[in-house]
RNA sequence: GGCCCGGUAGUUCAGUUGGUUAGAACGCUAGCCUGUCACGCUAGAGGUCGUGAGUUCGAGCCUCAUCCGGGUCGCCA
């Protein structure tokens, strides 16, 4: 086939961007063949663009050799066309442009195409791996390049509501040094300093509080980080985060500003009306109200605590787990007896069990019997008192988990609560619960480490009220930090900064820095902060994680051009990849992999 | 690092207790067809059953290993 050129013809307008008023105007458009439909003596097809779909039209008055040309068309030819536009004989209700077509004068067939490996659809079902093989493809389906576009536009409007509020925004390095705490670095060798390695920035953490040292005030920056970690259906190794941090701010500045962002978002992209200013939960609250410290509010089967009911009774597996330092909490799954079966119950206590919980304690009242896996270990008062506690009623299914460890038993009953709700359908798909969760704990004790860690990070202010337990009781001091949580995910978090060098060096030699090595991590930023530091804070969102949740995607790699897969690879490039020897000796590297067999 | 799920025409799937020539739909190719839009009709091509080893007279099916993909626990200051 010999392909045309595209000559003088150039695009006047985009598929979708037409519509009926435009009828009669001389149009050209240019896209890529979507489906052609060869009648005989008349030929349909659609021309796809980066907007949508318009109809070509064909038929016994268009030019001959015009006609002859489009019968060689073929999908995912991509051609340049220019025709009037015109009213259809029979409208598609289904197609945007249902009520038009483009009756083509001149068409021009800049490349023809293979038969692609699937079909470009929305309706058809491909394999994932297929699919990133051929991401390119995959992305021609109005269904993965809508949210792309998307994307571009949310990121605009970001820009431009911080913008219009003073902030500036500031590219950070990406060649950094790699700091001990915190996610593992993705490490890149330098050549010109044999033997050392910059690190790939998890955030601009230290930069952006070093630029509110430099007097910029306001920052922000839609910027990609890097962590050497596994990935997860909402977490990739380069992800996107939208960073801002402000001078002469406390934590409710930074909220208002940052709810003003998302309510903006919202109106402008979803047209839903955002109420603000979002309710605050310190982070106790929603551990015992929810068993997570980014609690999905839009349904109820909140916890309950009832250590001190069951404390004494006849079942070991509670006494002992009390004995233990732990507790007994329960969630009353209301009404949900009939359809919350034994065999239900069995799949429930296997999602507890990837929890660390030992097994899942129930009693079912169904209006027929009831069913319970310890009540015969307790006296009747005992049971009364427990019913009673946890409102037990018929129909309904009380679920009871017992660790020694509080964590344990708030995971477990925090996933099971997330699992019941999407088993028996209690979200409602159509909100959007936004709160703040506060009041974080400032120390993390780490078994794996045998210390404590910060668990947001170590320049974040700890609660004024709480400085005399820095060293005496760590596992109660509070954070000034705050997460933003939209339906049970962490979309943002960040703090207020501590701007007293002595306070800084004090909170580190609480995490177990000794002076050299807080020195030689940050030592910079503490000399940063001896020459006046303006108290300020900030945060950071996932904006992969932001525009999936208002685009109601499942999985982040939806919003992402060209996303990662588990074993962190890309599968349409191939990388990682190894390298020659040359450059390895560049780089004074030797590896010490396993022998091959 | 652990656990769970998946891999059969180009695609999505079916494939009986292990048994003759591995099927269907869509897509593709060719022909016909003047208003389709999941166009229609007719015909045709298309398979190292992810890979390797093993058990067996015989493996798509059983066993082991391995690769690829998905979910998840650990991990993610």
């Amino acid at each position: 086939m010999v392909l045309d050129k595209m000559g003088d013809l150039r695009r006047t307008d985009y598929c979708s961007e037409l519509t009926a008023d435009r009828v009669g105007d001389e149009i050209t458009v240019a896209g890529s063949i979507a489906k052609s439909r060869d009648l005989g003596g008349v030929i349909f097809a659609d021309l796809r663009d980066t907007t949508g779909i318009l109809q070509l039209a064909f038929d016994d008055s268009t030019p001959k050799e015009v006609f002859e040309k489009a019968s060689l068309l073929r999908s995912e030819y991509v051609v340049i066309a220019r025709g009037t536009l015109r009213r259809r004989e029979s409208v598609n209700r289904a197609l945007p442009t249902g009520e038009i077509e483009l009756y083509v004068t001149e068409l021009r067939i800049l490349s023809g195409a293979e038969t692609t490996p699937f079909e470009i659809r929305d309706e058809i079902k491909v394999k994932d791996d297929l699919r990133l093989k051929y991401r390119y493809l995959d992305l021609r389906r109005e269904s993965m390049h809508r949210p792309i576009v998307m994307r571009s536009k949310i990121a605009q409007l970001i820009r431009n509501y911080y913008c219009d509020n003073h902030f500036c925004e500031i590219e950070t390095p990406m060649l950094i040094k790699s700091t001990p705490e915190g996610a593992r670095d993705y490490l890149v060798p330098s050549r010109v300093q044999p033997g050392r390695f910059y690190a790939l920035p998890q955030s601009p953490q230290l930069y952006k509080q070093i630029l509110m040292l430099s007097g910029f005030d306001r920052y922000f920056q839609i910027v990609r980080c890097f962590r050497a970690e596994d990935l997860r259906a909402d977490r990739q190794p380069e992800f996107t985060q939208v960073d801002m941090e402000m001078s002469f701010a406390d934590e409710k500045d930074i909220e208002t500003v940052n709810e003003g962002l998302i309510k903006k978002l919202f109106s402008e992209i979803l047209g839903i009306e955002v109420k603000t200013p979002f309710p605050r939960m310190p982070y106790a609250e929603a551990m015992s109200r929810f068993g997570s410290d980014k609690p999905d509010t839009r349904f109820g089967l909140e916890l309950m605590d009832v250590s001190d009911t069951v404390r004494g009774c006849g079942f070991g597996v509670f006494t002992g787990a009390l004995e233990a330092g732990g507790s007994v909490r329960c969630i009353n799954a209301k009404g949900l007896a009939d359809r919350l079966t034994r065999k239900e119950i069995d799949k429930l206590t296997e999602v507890v069990r990837t929890y660390g919980a030992k097994g899942l304690a129930y009693t079912r009242c169904t209006a027929e019997n009831e069913t319970s896996s310890f009540e015969k270990f307790l006296t009747a008062e005992e049971k009364a008192a427990l019913r009673s506690a946890a409102d037990v009623e018929t129909g309904d299914v009380l679920l009871v988990v017992a660790d020694a460890k509080n964590d344990v038993v708030f995971a477990a009953l925090g996933a099971l609560r997330l699992e019941i709700a999407k088993k028996f359908g209690l979200i409602d798909p159509d909100r959007f619960d936004f709160l703040w969760v506060t009041d974080f704990p400032f120390f993390e004790y780490s078994e794996e480490e045998g210390r404590y860690m910060a668990k947001h990070h170590p320049f974040t202010m700890p609660n004024e009220e709480d400085l005399d337990k820095v060293e005496t009781d760590p596992a109660n001091v509070r954070a000034r930090a705050y997460d933003m949580v939209l339906n049970g995910c962490e979309v943002g978090g960040g703090s207020i900064r501590i701007n007293d060098p002595e306070l800084q060096q004090r909170m580190l030699r609480a995490l177990g820095f000794t002076e050299e090595r807080a020195r030689e991590s940050f030592g910079f930023l503490m000399d940063a902060y001896r020459y006046g530091a303006p108290p300020h804070g900030g945060m950071a969102f996932g904006f992969d994680r932001l525009v999936m949740l208002m685009l109601k995607k499942d999985s982040i790699r939806d919003v992402i051009a060209f996303p990662k897969v588990q074993n962190a690879g890309e599968p349409m490039s191939g990388c990682p990849e190894t390298v020659e020897e040359k450059q390895l000796r560049e780089l004074s590297i030797a590896l010490t992999l396993p022998a091959e067999e």
